[in-house]
DNA sequence: GCCGTTTTCGGCCCGACTGTTTTCAGTCG
């Protein structure tokens, strides 16, 4: 069994979780955290590493690295099994309560023998709670009704597409008033992570108290959970909670530092702020001796007071990043700016396409694009493909378009990986279009081994340029399918196939971990909207936004070339 | 449990809000 990095780190998350239920010390329960983190950014697969080499990555130490070999060889860790035997398995569920933390799951097990949600609802309804120190009758109503939104499975972790648009709407409406000088949503959406657990918004006022009661007032919003003179906890209309949080207009960046976080990038500067000799919060940073205030301003001012290159927010995950700025390796990661074209787009020439081409290609020379290429779905998709005969057709009319727009149309498909590895159409045909991007669309469930396999074969086809949404994942809705890794960026680099980012804020596919081990092993990529409406050509921030969380230069994604760049690409892998 | 630009031992990031408290612990981010 190949145990991925995920799983490893999984199992150190779940130590961490137990440890806390069984009280154990903070710092103790932190390293562990911080291990489960470590290993979940690593660059390298952990299997491949011997326990030295494991213990070369920051925050795992000797005795970390032996329980991830430990893992490795038996598929278990001693330790962890005996702190499962120790804490009920219902007490990690009452933790997913909000409001409810570790201390009180424990208190509530030791002195009622709550150990399930069931057994809070029946002791809450019994009133037992209210004796037990530091919980009282508020304590019962809060949890009763957190008890109650979390029946409604409108709470937890929410894809970013999904959250984007109640943020963008909150950020809208507090910009009009006229208190606010600037407001922006900052958290996991300003990093762009795939899901995002709650909406966070960054407002500077110099007069906050309207801000707040407009925020709370808002028929966005349907119930409030916490309202302070700095801080706004309230739960939306869409279900998903928001928080607000206005600051002084002089500390806006040290604020949009601290709230677009990571938590853990967050830590690990402020660490470096006090070894220092400073100390950093959401105001600014400052000499704790003089309380002269050092940075504040925007958020540049605040990493350079601290020799730091500014960090683009999705790489602000702990994963080396704040290392490396400080140290002066960040590398300059791609940009929108970057972007030349788009190399996977539909037209309603394949049937799930919502515009014409015309539509397509006139709104992608609107971005200002090199070249744009129209990949039609092929033959064998069932319902959607094109037959060699309207593939044709479509020549013509991407040639009379051409006539009239300076940006390329580039002729191209999107292939259909079959069972074997095989592609749509005969090689002949094949070989006349300008760009081929071949996808699985079929048999998802079969064995990493089989999907591996068929994808390495197709891309050993002259006339597959790259590989589309290479693991199938929708997020919030379809996991990936199982695929091995290292076997496909080892044949991409020998076949010199490229790898898509599919930038959808669906699919996100490859995932900013995968973008980072591509980047490593020298594999090029392509960030493509894989646009079916006009409206999808915007995705191409989300795209970019992976890319930098894998820490990807522009110089690594082919769609950062120009047109030149594109066809001597396809012209070397056709030799 | 991890780690070192004062340290191989003794620290380990910082603040807001709430509910229960007469000064603070727990939770959250």
């Amino acid at each position: 069994m190949a145990w991925t990095n995920e799983d490893v780190a999984r199992q150190f998350a779940e130590i961490a979780t137990l440890l806390k239920l069984s009280g154990a010390d903070a710092f103790r329960v932190r390293a562990y955290e911080r291990a489960a983190g470590a290993i979940g950014a690593a660059a390298a697969d952990l299997s491949a590493l011997d326990e030295a080499g494991m213990s070369q990555l920051k925050g795992i130490g000797t005795s970390t690295a032996k329980k991830i070999s430990e893992y490795l060889q038996t598929g278990s860790i001693a330790m962890l099994d005996e702190l499962r035997a120790g804490v009920p398995a219902g007490l990690i569920a009452l933790t997913r309560i909000p409001g409810l933390g570790p201390k009180t799951a424990r208190l509530l097990y030791d002195e009622l023998g709550v150990d399930s949600v069931q057994a809070l609802r029946t002791a809450i309804d019994e009133e037992r709670l209210r004796g037990l120190p530091g919980l009282g009758p508020k304590t019962e109503v809060n949890l009763r009704e957190a008890l109650s939104r979390l029946g409604d499975k409108d709470t937890g972790r929410r894809p970013m597409a999904d959250a984007i648009a109640i943020a963008e709407e909150l950020c809208l409406r507090l910009a009009r008033l006229p208190q606010v000088r600037q407001v922006t949503f900052a958290g996991s959406l300003r990093r762009l992570r795939e899901t995002v657990g709650d909406v966070d918004v960054l407002a500077a006022s110099d007069d906050p108290g309207p801000v707040h009661a407009a925020f709370r007032d808002s028929d966005l919003v349907t119930e409030v959970l916490a309202a302070g003179d700095k801080k706004t906890t309230v739960i939306t209309r869409v279900g998903l909670q928001a928080d607000l949080r206005v600051v002084e207009p002089d500390a806006w960046g040290a604020a949009l530092v601290y709230f677009t976080g990571s938590k853990a990038h967050n830590v690990r500067v402020r660490e470096r702020a006090v070894r220092r000799g400073l100390t950093l919060n959401e105001y600014g940073l400052f000499d704790p001796e003089s309380g002269e205030r050092r940075a504040s301003r925007d958020e540049a001012e605040v990493y350079a007071a601290m020799g730091m290159a500014l960090v683009p927010p999705p790489m602000r995950e702990d994963a080396g990043e704040v290392e490396a700025a400080a140290d002066g390796t960040l590398p300059r990661t791609v940009e929108l700016a970057h972007v030349r074209g788009d190399l996977h787009g539909h037209s309603d020439w394949s049937g799930d396409g919502k515009a014409t081409l015309e539509q397509m290609v006139a709104a992608a020379a609107e971005r200002g694009y090199a070249y744009w290429a129209v990949t039609d779905h092929a033959e064998d998709l069932p319902m959607n493909g094109l037959s060699r005969e309207r593939m044709l057709e479509r020549r013509g009319a991407i040639a009379a378009l051409q006539e009239r727009y300076e940006m390329r149309i580039l002729e191209g498909a999107e292939l259909n990986i079959d069972a074997d590895g095989g592609v749509d159409y005969d090689p002949d045909f094949l070989a006349s279009f300008d760009w081929c991007v071949a996808s699985v669309h079929t048999l998802m469930n079969r064995s990493g081994r089989e999907q591996t396999a068929r994808i390495v074969a197709a891309m050993q086809h002259p006339q597959v340029h790259a590989i589309g949404h290479l693991t199938g994942r929708i997020i919030g809705r379809r996991p990936p399918y199982d695929i091995d890794l290292d076997t496909i960026l080892e044949a991409a680099l020998r076949t010199q196939t490229a790898l898509e980012i599919n930038a959808s804020p669906r699919r996100l596919d490859l995932s900013g971990e995968m973008v980072r081990r591509a980047v490593d092993a020298g594999v090029t990529l392509t960030i493509s909207c894989d646009a079916h409406s006009v409206g999808d050509l915007a995705s191409m921030r989300y795209g970019v936004a992976t890319a930098q969380r894998g820490w990807a230069t522009a110089d690594r994604v082919l769609n950062c070339g120009d047109l030149d760049r594109i066809l001597s690409f396809t012209q070397a892998k056709r030799t």
